[in-house]
DNA sequence: TTAAAGATATATTTAAAATACATCTTTAAA
DNA sequence: TTTAAAGATGTATTTTAAATATATCTTTAA
């Protein structure tokens, strides 16, 4: 759900000097996204690890550990809270009467477990690979 | 977008004696979905050539080839226009400043590669290796 | 010639994502 | 010690897309 504007946050802040602090308003900015919305977002990768909010005058947001260690599998993961390709994924609204015997789940059950197992296989560092003409698309 | 419909219906024409014509008020009934909107998926899963309609009293739908030639894949490629997991994948309305040479696409590009890559080891037949079963939950 | 079936276009409803608004808490600086 | 800048958080609105509904048309067997 949040997996777009997430990463993006993430490649954002990778962009930046280790350690330093960089405001939403300055992301929402860069991107022209929503600041209200990015809030929620920064909220998120805060609670799951990703990076470190510092409230108050002066604060900011910042990569909670090096880009070579943020996983892009695992933000996917955590960000995207339902990988619901078909009904029968999340079983409270699940209304297909076959779900108990469809062979269609354990499929798609696979297909999604290859998509992650690719994504394992990157971290932000290669993401970041020219780091000097993001930092210049996105200081304009 | 019509994905789930899409293998839901040719699930059910594969439940089906080969040739014998099902009506999509019947396909209806099955899955309590409705039927306005099947005739839609049904039309497309034509237009894509996965099964042959009949028009006119006594018509129907049913499987245009053998279940065992009809891959999961190839109907998922058919049906889910676009894997549109971030804004830079649909290049008409993307606004992502960086899309030019950010690494994400070619990332993502590559897990739904193998997603898709799974999904192509398997065909209709292989969902249906408890035929009977289904046609139970289908026939209730 | 009529009724059953799919074809097709448009409109409405529903649900989720995105955005906006408002208020609160935290904290550095004046 | 007050104030302003920053994130935290809840609620409401807007936007978008999916799902559904309505209506009319075409086809074709009985």
């Amino acid at each position: 759900m949040y997996t777009d504007y997430s990463l993006r946050v993430l490649i954002y802040l990778g962009t930046k000097e280790d350690g330093k602090l960089t405001t939403i308003q300055e992301i929402s900015d860069a991107y022209h996204i929503s600041k209200n919305h990015l809030m929620k977002v920064t909220f998120e990768l805060g609670k799951a690890g990703f990076i470190e909010t510092v409230r108050g005058r002066g604060g900011g947001i910042r990569l909670a550990d090096r880009p070579e260690n943020i996983n892009v599998g695992m933000v996917v993961r955590r960000m995207e809270e339902d990988f619901h390709l078909v009904e029968c994924f999340s079983s409270e609204t699940n209304t297909c009467p076959i779900s108990p015997i469809c062979g269609l789940r354990g499929v798609l059950g696979r297909a999604l477990h290859a998509y992650l197992a690719v994504l394992d296989e990157y971290n932000l560092q290669d993401l970041l690979f020219n780091k000097d003409a993001l930092r210049d698309l996105l200081r304009t």
